[in-house]
RNA sequence: GCCUCUGUAGCACAGCGGUAGUGCGCUACCUUGGUAAGGUAGAGGUCCCGAGUUCAAUUCUCGGCAGAGGCUCCA
């Protein structure tokens, strides 16, 4: 038989022509292979060779091995749900970033369900069931899926031929790679039920979802338990109660009760973002929360943002409730004539806002129906616009980077479906944007029609602890609104111009970001945000006295302290402070009483003995004045 | 809003067609203890709300409200 050449990574070699990937591995081992690239395209280890070409083997530690398994895995259930419900009619079943899902029709199941669909699959599994391609004619494909859902996707192809695959009785529309057989599946799970709209679209009957993980081995689906267990010890609706700090009644679905200790947590997030504004010359402005549907109607929330407004009436007269702050600054904006020297002209704005969400959106603190903002907007003239913009990017990553210690990514939201204005202008808009990310030197990626109606954007997502990302942030170029109102300002020329809004918010919403806050920290704050900054806590009734003059001190030095002065063990103290996670324990016991001294302890276990009284609170003073993340003496 | 699930003491959960338990927390007393749980006793519940079935509903059925996870949407 033919030979043909193969480079093989850094190799040369002479194969049987028709050999196959997997032939290949039997004379060159590749640990962990699943799959490889053919002249740099991922293909089946299954796939023959005809020709020359260079390849490269796939393994499960590879991102798109990654995907491959996750893939396959998605056909192996779809197989085992077929099997287990004929009638279910399967949709379409891609690999995501956590693992897979399949959508199907006509498949009415519970979560009590899930553990049998696994017990198939393993069986599938087990059987280690060859993944075979086959291309076929589009007709013959249409012939071939008799379900309507496949049908669509197939008289959607503009490709002659399609290709499919097939493992054991279950043959899917697929454009593949898969891994040679089942068996390559070590480890599956299947995690959640859900419903989802046919092509995510609201219109479209829903469907049933079932969510689940594949690994190439068992250990890597144990580390994703895992983490599976810290994200919900982490959920900061579980730290929000332990710690004391919030409550959700149904008397207010939607809107968080903010408790003392919570409440701390809040306004300092605020006092936080006001310094800042001094610091960087900003105006803060008190507005309304309820304006009349004149000013909604004027500004494009009437036809553009109804839905997700409260309405009441006042004298007989039509109100909204702000879901925006916008309209507030240009009022006062237009309030006096402006010239170009005053330019920019900043008003933030700390009002709470209301949106109508819908109840099925609603998710502790990340997603309330009223909120505050750090919101300002910035009146420019189209000159200033680009270096306003980067003096915010730069703003964003001092508070992200700096104060939080945040990774964070940004992506350009662009002109919506839903869109007020003309197009140039949005054009320039978002060229504006753009340009600024790259004169900052960040990346960024695109995110088609997802801007506000009034303009393109800028959205800073940040990264927690785990890994998981959240929408905080947002830069929007608004030239719209500046029309609508007919706002201007008198340039040097001595006529009148037309300005130029960005709106923005760095940590977002108070909300949300103190929920983020929570979870990436699992409740450990940093000292300057913490309800309780020191715990005192006496070891025996004869340190009282002591104990409470120490108490005193750091009260009336600013030290938001507390004592737990209960007749308990010191080790059933600690252990509360511990779970209360309050960042420094003062433990005094005869040594400190007759010294005169403090013994601290931080959450990490560490301790100190023999702290002057003085030196503890400068060091404390200093740490929450710096806005350290962590504490240490 | 839609899909699936859930709602029992402050919290975490058991339980059951005959109006309820456990642990933690709380209160009191004893204990005065050195870095993640000392002991004893006690108080605490409209079993989310409403209707239906039943001799009897916290339990079964239906409707509502709220929550969780998704989908669509979003700070």
């Amino acid at each position: 038989m033919a030979a043909i050449k193969i480079k093989l990574e850094k190799k040369e070699l002479e194969i049987k022509k028709g050999a196959s990937g997997l032939d290949i591995l039997k004379d060159n081992p590749h640990d962990g292979a699943i799959a490889m690239k053919l002249d740099g395209k991922l293909v089946d280890l299954t796939t023959t060779l005809d020709k020359s070409a260079a390849i490269e083997f796939v393994t499960s530690k590879d991102d798109e091995g990654k995907e491959v398994i996750k893939h396959s895995a998605a056909h192996i259930m779809a197989q085992a749900i077929k099997k287990l419900y004929p009638e279910a009619e399967p949709t379409i079943g891609p690999a995501i970033d956590t693992g897979f899902y399949y959508d199907f029709d006509n498949l009415k199941i519970q979560q009590e369900d899930l553990p049998k669909i696994e017990k198939e699959m393993k069986k599938i599994i087990h059987d280690k069931l060859p993944f075979t391609r086959k291309v076929v004619p589009l007709k013959e494909a249409l012939e071939m899926f008799k379900n309507k859902y496949k049908k669509e996707i197939i008289k959607e192809l503009t490709d002659k031929d399609v290709s499919t695959y097939k493992q054991g009785d279950f043959v899917d529309l697929c454009r593949g790679p898969h891994v040679p057989h089942t068996g390559y599946v070590k480890a599956i799970k299947l995690t959640k039920l859900a419903g989802a709209y046919w092509r995510g679209d609201s219109n479209n009957v829903m469907l049933t979802r079932v969510y689940g993980v594949a690994f190439a081995s068992k250990d890597e689906l144990n580390e994703y338990v895992k983490l599976l267990e810290e994200a919900e010890k982490r959920d900061h609706k579980k730290i929000g109660k332990q710690m004391d700090l919030f409550s959700f009644h149904e008397e207010a679905a939607g809107v968080p009760f903010f408790h003392p200790k919570g409440s701390i947590i809040y306004n300092e997030l605020l006092n936080f973002i006001r310094d800042e504004y001094f610091k960087r010359d900003y105006g803060e402005v008190v507005t309304p929360t309820i304006l009349k549907n004149t000013m909604w109607k004027q500004s494009g929330h009437w036809d553009h943002y109804r839905e997700d407004m409260y309405f009441t009436k006042i004298d007989k007269q039509d109100y909204g409730l702000k879901p925006m702050n916008c309209p507030a600054a240009i009022l006062i904006y237009k309030n006096s004539t402006k010239s170009y020297r005053q330019l920019p002209l900043r008003y933030a704005d700390c009002g709470f806002i209301h949106r109508n969400e819908l109840s099925g959106v609603l998710n502790g603190l990340f997603r309330v129906r009223r909120f505050i903002q750090d919101d300002c907007h910035h009146f420019v003239t189209p000159d200033q616009m680009g270096e306003e913009i980067k003096e915010l990017i730069d703003f964003v990553k001092y508070v992200y980077k700096d104060v939080f210690d945040f990774e964070f990514h940004v992506e350009l939201s662009t002109k919506p479906d839903k869109a007020m204005g003309d197009d140039k202008l949005w054009e320039q808009a978002e060229g504006a944007l753009g340009l600024a990310m790259k004169e900052v030197k960040l990346p960024f990626t695109i995110n088609p029609g997802d801007g506000a109606f009034y303009g393109p954007k800028l959205d800073f997502h940040i990264k927690d602890a785990l890994g998981r990302s959240w929408q905080c942030g947002t830069i929007q170029v608004d030239f719209q609104m500046p029309e609508r109102f007919d706002l201007n300002y008198e340039g040097p020329d001595g006529t009148k111009h037309r300005p130029v809004i960005i709106h923005r918010t760095i940590i977002g919403s108070v909300e949300r970001f103190m929920g983020v806050l929570l979870e990436h920290t699992a409740g450990r704050l940093p000292l300057w945000l913490s309800p309780v900054q020191v715990r005192i806590m006496p070891i025996a009734d004869r340190h009282l006295d002591y104990a409470k003059g120490v108490l005193e001190e750091l009260k009336k030095q600013g030290v938001r302290v507390d004592m737990d002065d209960r007749t308990e063990t010191i080790g059933k103290k600690v252990r509360d402070a511990q779970l209360h996670k309050v960042p420094i324990m003062l433990t005094l016991g005869d040594k400190e009483l007759e010294a005169k001294t403090l013994a601290a302890r931080t959450l990490d276990g560490k301790l100190k003995f023999g702290i002057k009284t003085a030196d503890f609170v400068n060091a404390v003073k200093q740490n929450i004045e710096e806005k350290k993340v962590s504490v240490s003496f």
